[in-house]
DNA sequence: GTTTATATTGATAATACATATCAATTTCAC
DNA sequence: GTGAAATTGATATGTATTATCAATATAAAC
């Protein structure tokens, strides 16, 4: 089995475990959302809108506020983040590897987003908070800039 | 005159020559929303509709429209800066010094806004972004997590 | 000071994204 | 299968922001 297939495998289980735990149930509409997130959407940060067109074509009966309300539950059940660039509109990444954690530099040219990692940064983050008596829960870094392609022009 | 009155004047300036390089025209509105915001929101991050509801206890004849407006004039003449910590409201906030550029721990239980700014984190992001071939316009930064009084309880 | 062109204003409508509502339907424990 | 409870999709509502536009204010030209 490919790395992909197994981690998409490892965040069903997660996901029907979920599922179980918060005495949901497991229905047709959230099969087809689960894959076609992670069967097309792996590294990339789709908006809800892009993901219900996409999905509305293969599966005309699935509606607007299901779609919104599914990605909802993939975020919580902790297999897919949600990301806000700016642009007013949410986006969702499926989470690849638990111990991955990245941020995003996102082109305000062409709109292109690329992901970047830096432990330095992190460790100044977690000193700050510290130094501060803050304790840290999460975190937002972004960079906003010309992407290499579009400084060029 | 006190260091912060100096700022204010300052700021007065810059947006005046902004008016006028861009032939805009300065009013009665704009110099009451002015006064209001570097008078009582110095270090301060506040929403559209707050400032507006202070201004329209004194000033009911300013509308809502023009407040919005003109914090946007702020911003674009360089005087101000806008924020927004993930409320979906968008804070502005005067920027008290030119070569000042800080970020914001959040505390996800009393919303009380703190200021950081940290050296070491800022050249990371240059080196993050020279690396990668991209020209770093802006960057945004931000904790969320527990302030020291809200860990405690 | 008067005229005139242009920017501004405030009320309101419109937009955009997200969430709430609710009757009909589906799921699942029994 | 039965019934309680969750889910669905269509639609309404909410919320922050922006657009519209006639009336007005400003400032430059005269
Ligand atoms: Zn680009
Ligand atoms: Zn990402
Ligand atoms: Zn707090
Ligand atoms: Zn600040």
């Amino acid at each position: 089995m490919t790395p992909v297939a197994q981690m998409k495998m490892d965040r069903r289980k997660t996901f029907n475990e979920f599922i179980s735990r918060k005495r949901l149930k497991s229905t047709k509409q959230r099969d087809v959302i689960f894959e076609e997130f992670f069967g097309n959407y792996m590294g990339r940060h789709v908006t809800v809108e892009e993901l219900y067109e996409d999905i509305k074509r293969r599966y005309p009966y699935i509606g607007f506020a299901t779609v919104y309300r599914t990605l909802k539950l993939f975020r919580e059940s902790g297999i897919a983040s949600e990301r806000n660039f700016g642009d007013g509109k949410a986006r969702y990444e499926p989470i690849r590897d638990e111990r991955e954690h990245h941020h995003h530099m996102i082109c305000t040219e062409c709109g292109k987003i690329y992901e970047f990692a830096n432990n330095q940064v992190e460790s100044c983050l977690n000193q700050i908070a510290k130094l501060n008596e803050f304790k840290l829960e999460n975190h937002k870094l972004e960079i906003y800039g010309l992407c290499s392609s579009c400084r060029g022009s």
